[in-house]
RNA sequence: GCCGGAGUGGCGGAAUGGCAGACGCACCGCACUCAAAAUGCGGCGGGAAACCGUGGGGGUUCGAAUCCCCCCUCCGGCACCA
């Protein structure tokens, strides 16, 4: 662990800084947009056609003097090679020391250079700034986000599969019009940071900016258009010093606060969690270690005053059904009534009940083990029992106790105390069972076991009273004596003093309003929802601002003083106290109100705090006097399509829904929901269709497929495996088929360079071409309108396909020839924008291809005058004629009943009814 | 247990009431090559055929992978939440 002075820690940021290539988090937007910029002069060398002296032609020709290996790998290097590239004898020299040195000649043979032109162009990309966006610009704005992810030092596949396709999504909002807002950082607190510094013994700082170029590298390789100039960092002091803001704004609204209570311990992570972050049968959801409860006083948000909100608003957005019953399930809503009872001692017992109704049929109550009133309420008699029992609740895990098995009898133990029903006065006993929870509620419940099944168990198990309440209508009359089971369907009331004969659930607000009145009770709704717990003994993260003073107390650290910055001279091995704690530097503050001696909060944030708000942070990465300045915010947000995994379903999102709602009451943002639109990508497997892991070595590198295929057929392949929503088992066979997509497209285009004459060409085949590739324009922008990028790309390699079999036809010298291969060129732009680049510039048209419009298709053009009628007799297909697509009924039936095949089907039997869709089928029905 | 999604050739998948299997991979044949690779051309659900085929069974319809009912399997979420 390097170990620095703490004089070293006013300069050891800048330093660490530097590691990385670029400074980060305040980096001045310059520059128009590069829409509307002119463009700069040529710089890269590609295309440069007219260099004597270098190898020109196509590579078929001028081999004739080179033969034998020599010759081969000389074909092997040109082939389809850029024209302006130098092709050198000791090139091929080269090449030949490699064959010879046991590299495979086949690998490199025949295919298409895409590490030079990928190589050239994005040298281009970055001396042009193409990919700066501006905040103002006469085109709308659409804000396309990604999640960022963790530094964890390179990409999988499974970032090119998050990343590259919505790139292509972005890219074709750009080029039909929008200015779009593309931006990228990095997740860089957390405990992945953390772990793998300490599995490595170099500093989380260390290892995090020495992996964020490297990253960035990656993502510039895969051809994304990020605008790296609004990078967000968030282990950075720029960005966290507003987590630290942002909590103290919530502590003034009485949205940030400490408590004690029980929470959730990770012993392998060494810290407390909050309840999204624990997955079934109490698993860390990070690291997958089996977590249990302690009683800690810790820091929380208070996302719970929101519930009602989050759940509201969830209906209005466009995301996946999935992801909002989720939230809706989580949060939990539940409508009822808060009931009092009271107690011998004079207390009152208040329940939550969803079914007031059935309150006359309360025999008993039970409290959750927990519930401060078992102590007021328990017997002398009954004081050994309840102690061992909750001594032994204190013990079972959660999962035990909240199993659903039937095999799990109820246990439970009598208090000695009663309660007094509030509508029957009837004194009735009070248990303690751990099937009541005490975080739900009130932590105590009326128990009524003719109508609720736990409760059923429960009275069966220690022979309670069963009182039936409810009758269904038209059933025999319910027996308590004889019931095995409790009935919760509906029904009317029964012994129920004057509501006898309420149908329930129809009525159940009058009962409400009648307790109400009573001063017996109220309408309530809970949530499942609990605040988040925000406080981690861990050291890679945000200081929580606040300084305890002997005199004063509680102190928040003033706006003035922040950020309260992380030393980064700490020994962060996790002891289950912060690492600050043992940091004097860090600890020891001075009281910010009298200015006396006090203790620093050692504890820092869930790193789902940055993630909560780091969005608008790239709408002004450099601001210092907010965390984001409002006026530019307000360009770009809500953010018009957020693409991420589905794994963050409920936490990230939902943290991120309420962070929204806390800016927009802070009055930073207008819009009180974040994202307007979700789409979550599926899961990349390995070959063998388990998740894809290092340990184990089922991981695919991006570079490798990159070096071997280029990048924009890597693209392809991730878009080609399937809907994107869907994911699946990765294949390394396919990606060869994209390449070879993109050398057959490539070749359509270098040859029609060849050949740039206009030819005037039969009219019906210039009509075809154009037929195909309006229909192709169609198709490419529907599909990618709607996110289907496998079917996307199957539009392009048919369009291509077509291409290739008719080039050497004279329609392949005609104008409509040319607008179909600069259409090609334009729809692959977003997919494939490195090829898509060198075609466009090998078709004479202006630089960038990624700046010109996304082509329209003209509707006429892709009607049809004729179409393969399908002719069927009961149903099963008979004939296929060629007709016009308005052919009337009449005509159509004709035609049908001429057809030879049809008429040995018919054998005799006299059609009762004839089924036609113009332009599709004809079904003659027979008996 | 409750809620949601899915099940189609050897594989990934396409088609959401109208020709099942687009497109790609793999595979097979042919051409080119001394040979291989690459490339090009052709084939590729089963069956000799009639026909049969979209997890299984039933239904609606002139017509069902697609709509309805029942069942099976897999995946995801929730689950003693009062």
């Amino acid at each position: 662990m390097p170990e620095r002075s703490p004089t070293q820690d006013a300069e050891s940021w800048g330093a660490v800084a530097q590691l990385g290539e670029r400074n980060t988090g305040s980096v001045e937007v310059r520059g128009s947009s590069p829409l509307s910029s002119t463009p700069s002069a040529p710089k890269a060398t590609i295309g440069n056609t007219e260099q004597p002296g270098w190898y020109r032609g196509s590579a078929r020709d001028g081999l004739s003097s080179l033969t034998g290996t020599k010759g081969r790998l000389f074909r092997a290097l040109t082939n389809g090679r850029s024209r302006g590239e130098r092709v050198e004898d000791s090139m091929v020299d080269q090449a030949l020391d490699a064959a010879t040195a046991g590299s495979s000649t086949s690998e490199r043979a025949g295919r298409y250079d895409a590490a030079a032109i990928e190589a050239a162009w994005r040298e281009r990309w970055e001396a042009d700034d193409l990919y700066r966006t501006a905040d103002d610009s006469d085109r709308p704005n659409w804000y396309s986000l990604t999640m960022y992810p963790y530094p964890s030092g390179t990409l999988h596949v499974g970032h090119w599969y998050a990343f590259a396709v919505p790139d292509v999504y972005a890219r074709m909002r750009r080029m039909r019009g929008d200015n779009v807002l593309f931006p990228m950082g990095f997740d860089a607190f957390g405990l992945p940071a953390e772990n793998a510094a300490i599995r490595n013994n170099i500093h989380p700082a260390t290892w995090t900016f020495d992996n964020i170029p490297r990253m960035r590298r990656q993502y510039d390789r895969m051809g994304a258009m990020i605008d790296w100039s609004r990078e967000v960092v968030t282990c950075t002091p720029e960005f966290y010093r507003w987590n630290q803001w942002l909590f103290l704004r919530m502590l003034e609204r009485g949205l940030a606060y400490r408590a004690k209570g029980q929470v959730w311990w990770c012993p392998n992570d060494q810290t407390v969690l909050a309840n999204e972050q624990v997955i079934e049968d109490s698993i860390c959801e990070r690291c997958g270690a089996a977590v249990f409860k302690r009683d800690l006083e810790q820091w929380y948000f208070k996302i719970t005053a929101y519930a009602e909100e989050l759940l509201r608003d969830a209906g209005g957005l466009d995301w996946p059904e999935r992801v909002k019953t989720m939230q809706r399930n989580w949060i939990g809503r539940s409508e009822g009534a808060r009931l009092r009872f009271g107690l011998d001692g004079g207390q009152t017992l208040e329940v939550f009940t969803t079914r007031p109704d059935t309150v006359w049929g309360a025999t008993f109550m039970v409290l959750a083990p927990e519930h401060p009133l078992v102590d007021v309420l328990t017997t002398p008699e009954q004081r050994g029992a309840v102690d061992v029992y909750r001594d032994q609740a204190r013990r079972l895990s959660e999962i035990e106790r909240q199993s659903t098995d039937a095999a799990r009898p109820k246990t439970g133990v009598f208090t000695g105390g009663y309660a007094i029903n509030p509508v029957t006065d009837e004194r009735i006993p009070v248990w303690i069972a751990d099937y009541v929870l005490m975080g739900y509620g009130t932590g105590a419940i009326m128990a009524v076991p003719a109508h609720d099944e736990r409760d059923f168990r429960f009275a069966r198990a220690f022979d309670l009273p069963i009182r039936v309440v409810i009758q269904p209508d038209g059933e025999p009359v319910l027996d308590p004596a004889t019931m095995d089971a409790a009935y919760v369907g509906p029904g009317r009331m029964v012994n129920s003093g004057s509501f006898a004969g309420t149908p329930v659930p129809a009525d159940v607000a009058t009962v409400i309003a009648w307790l109400e009145s009573a001063g017996r009770g109220q309408r309530e709704v809970t949530y499942r929802l609990r605040d988040w717990l925000i406080s981690r003994q861990r050291y890679w993260g945000t200081p929580i601002p606040i300084v305890y003073c002997d005199a004063c107390g509680m102190v928040p650290v003033p706006d003035d003083e922040l950020p309260v910055e992380l030393p980064l001279d700490a020994a962060f091995t996790p002891t289950g106290q912060s690492p600050l704690v043992s940091h004097e530097g860090f600890l020891r503050a001075s009281c910010p109100r009298c200015g006396g001696d006090a203790r620093r909060e050692t504890d820092t944030m869930d790193t789902f705090v940055d993630s909560s708000w780091y969005w608008f942070r790239y709408t002004s990465p450099g601001e210092d006097r907010l965390p984001f300045d409002p006026e530019r915010a307000k360009k770009w947000a809500p953010v018009d399509l957020y693409c991420g995994g589905i794994e963050h379903a409920i936490l990230h999102l939902l943290y991120a829904r309420f962070f929204t709602k806390v800016l927009r009451d802070l009055g930073l943002t207008e819009h009180g929901e974040p994202f307007l639109r979700l789409r979550n990508q599926g899961m990349i497997l390995s070959e063998e269709g388990v998740k894809m892991s290092k340990s184990r070595g089922t991981q695919v590198d991006p570079d490798a497929l990159v070096e071997r295929h280029g990048a924009d057929a890597l693209r392809l392949h991730l878009m080609y495996l399937g809907p994107w929503d869907q994911g699946g088992p990765w294949n390394s066979t396919g990606i060869s088929g994209m390449e070879r997509f993109i050398r057959r497209a490539f070749q359509v285009v270098t040859e029609a360079e060849d050949h740039p004459e206009i030819f005037d060409a039969p009219a019906a085949d210039q009509d075809a071409i154009r037929r195909l590739t309006h229909r192709t324009i169609e198709r490419v922008t529907r599909d990618l309108d709607d996110f289907a990028f496998n079917t996307m790309v199957a539009a392009l390699i048919e369009f291509v396909n077509e291409l290739v079999k008719r080039k050497d036809e004279p329609v392949a010298r005609s104008a409509a020839w040319r607008e179909a291969i600069e259409t090609l060129t334009l729809l692959m732009a977003p997919s494939t924008p490195y090829i898509a680049e060198e075609m466009w510039q090998r078709l004479g048209r202006p630089y960038s291809v990624h700046q010109q419009a996304w082509p329209i298709f003209d509707p006429a053009l892709t009607r049809v005058a004729t179409a393969e009628l399908v002719v069927q007799v009961n149903g099963k297909v008979r004939d296929r004629v060629q007709a016009a697509v308005d052919l009337t009924e009449a005509d159509a039936r004709a035609l049908a009943l001429a057809s030879e095949k049809v008429r040995e089907s018919l054998v005799g039997r006299e059609p009762v009814k004839i089924v036609y869709v113009p332009g599709r089928l004809i079904n003659v029905v027979v008996k």
